[in-house]
DNA sequence: TAGGAAAATGGAAACGTTTCCATTGGGAGG
DNA sequence: CCTCCCAATGGAAACGTTTCCATTTTCCTA
């Protein structure tokens, strides 16, 4: 590591005072023609750069802005994420990146590590916005923030999907579909308040559509194959005709598993996934997904974070209906009349377990 | 913003000199049980934590280390970016994220910028290694630093996939397959030194192997809808029988428009992608691909980065076979003899055959 | 040419740490 | 009881900026 040139170096080799070599280069305060050709001189020959540290002492703004996701192997959070941080940069500002996988405790530790580098803001998706220590911290500092992906109590900054609405469109869609029973799958349903907030709208429209409960599947990881996992849940519920998929991931993962178990997707069996992630729209059959617009929250949310830092005005959150929408495709299906007699059910002779016990598979 | 305590706080508090607080917080140096008291109980009732920036001012250490990549809305980035940074958060350092966009200007801005904040270390990947302004800051300042993906001159520190070779195995296992006419397809060739890395290793081995140059089909957005640049490539080139393409996306798009111009995949046409994603493996017919592992190169590169800041020894590279492998999948298939003397022909007749009549196209 | 206002300039304090060094106090050994 | 030594403690400098304020210089005008 070579040693820097500060501005102290500046106003020797320039023969003057720092103070003059600070209003040149910020072109703050008056400097005559002269002075102002040494200093660039001298700065050239040095190849000086202010030190960012100690500008940030002195006017305790530091360009930096905190953000806390999850995980970006989510392609959810990396889009919304780069977005922001686009944002951050345009406006001269850098971002230190968090992913806390999942864990609360590594979310409140750096928390408070981005507070003590004393960023100017903080964008974060927590575990969960109603119990979440690291919020309740950057809450008391009245640090400028907004969440991301959760949803936030009364008129405080957040921008969302809108889980709870959005599921609930994916049952309308089932019922549209002539589908009943159905399933819910999901993953990392104990750490995420948006996989929660997803089952509860999911399964509320479901009995507002008079269809019955969704039987709820949990896996613990995301590896790729859910064949097992997939073929109990089948054999424990057999009048299922269609499975919600809190995420595209799993949705593909289902399609492939089913495809294993010689379970076509969808005449016996339709899938919804979450997110509208990309490739989607490019397998075959493409995938029936809530389309979300996780770039937009994520400059959205950097805007909205800017503007609480200098004072200006946030953007307009999005209206609800621009969050999300329903993405058709043909891994839905309507339930044809065969199906609904049995077709599929012969390859899952029916239980007398009746009850809709939680199959949570490890 | 509510204003923090600082160390004069907590040493009026406790009635002391700032320098006792520090030795107690800091287990540096003595102190008497009662002294340790008095300052615990101050800084507990004043919530007092350090400032990192005067401690930064002071130490002239960060704790922070900076980190380009082109997109993160690329898996494999995402995977190696979330691997180095789990890896600087478990040594107490947080990371600046950088996205360039493949543009070699806020690349060369963003490195400025993390030099001036005094980052500890830097991972970039650059778009061209051999001819990278930013790369050339960071080194005459000797910054401790790693390249990621980029292949490094000489003895330099860089994690990367070995994109010559790996393509050239990709040449290889067409040669296995008996095509003899391949394409490459790429994005972004102007734009980074590991596309034009990869089609000179493939066009390479092609040679070696006796197929034909390979032709070179550039598409410059990743906009899904290949199906138009697809037909017209495949009407230049009518003895194609397989096609290469230098990302999984850009191999599925191929496929899904491959689909769309009902030419089947594989029979009528192979298709090998690079990068290995997920996803690759749950479509079908699932990718034949390079598989790489991001996510070790990024950890590697990150503890490489470490270990340079700290002195200490820098980890093992990974061996080249470790790097990089082939993974067979539904979309290579040998080329029968049937379609070797005409069977698939009829859909791509050669240039002599005036009726260029295709099978249903768009 | 003297006077004065405006422009130019530099010194020093402040931001929040750590650490060197000097000072204080107490206890043990003579 | 006097020394001496060591532990404990606090003051102050240093890190690299910005900015206030006092001082010097310049340049007009009377």
């Amino acid at each position: 590591m070579v040693q820097a040139a500060t501005i102290k170096d500046v106003a020797q080799r320039a023969g003057c005072g720092v103070a003059s070599v600070s209003r040149v280069l910020n072109n703050t305060g008056p400097a005559s023609a002269t002075m102002r050709k040494r200093v660039l001189a001298a700065v050239d020959e040095l190849d000086f750069h202010f030190s960012e540290v100690g500008r940030s002492l002195q006017s305790s703004t530091t360009k930096t802005i905190g953000c806390v996701v999850p995980s970006i192997e989510n392609p959810v959070y990396a889009d919304a994420v780069q977005g922001a941080q686009e944002v951050f940069l345009n406006a001269g500002y850098q971002m230190l990146l968090v992913c806390t996988n999942y864990n609360t405790h590594i979310e409140t530790r750096a928390i408070r590590t981005l507070i003590a580098k004393q960023v100017d803001g903080i964008l974060l998706t927590v575990a969960d916005a109603q119990n979440s220590e690291g919020l309740d911290l950057v809450r008391t500092r009245q640090l400028p923030h907004s969440l991301l992906f959760n949803e936030a109590p009364k008129g405080q900054a957040n921008w969302s999907v809108g889980d709870h609405a959005a599921a609930a469109s994916v049952a309308d869609e089932f019922a549209r579909n002539h589908h009943s029973h159905t399933g819910f799958l999901a993953l990392n349903f104990l750490n995420s308040d948006r996989a929660r907030q997803r089952y509860e709208g999911f399964a509320m429209q479901c009995a507002k559509n008079n269809m019955a409960t969704p039987a709820l599947l949990e896996v613990d990881d995301d590896g790729l194959d859910l064949t097992i996992h997939l073929k109990q849940f089948l054999e424990n519920y057999p009048n299922l005709t269609g499975i919600f998929a809190s995420n595209d991931f799993l949705a593909l993962a289902t399609i492939r598993s089913a495809r294993n178990l010689s379970i076509d997707v969808p005449s016996n069996l339709s899938i919804v996934g979450f997110d509208g992630i990309k490739v989607g729209q490019l397998v075959q059959p493409s995938l029936a997904t809530i389309e979300t617009v996780p770039r937009a929250l994520g400059t959205g949310a950097g805007k909205t974070v800017l503007a609480l830092i200098n004072g200006s005005v946030a953007p307009n959150q999005l209206l609800k209906k621009q969050r999300f929408s329903f993405r058709t495709g043909g891994s839905l299906a309507p339930l044809s009349a065969e199906s609904k007699d049995g077709g599929i059910v012969t390859a899952f002779p029916p239980s007398n377990d009746l009850t809709h016990k939680k199959a949570k598979i490890q």
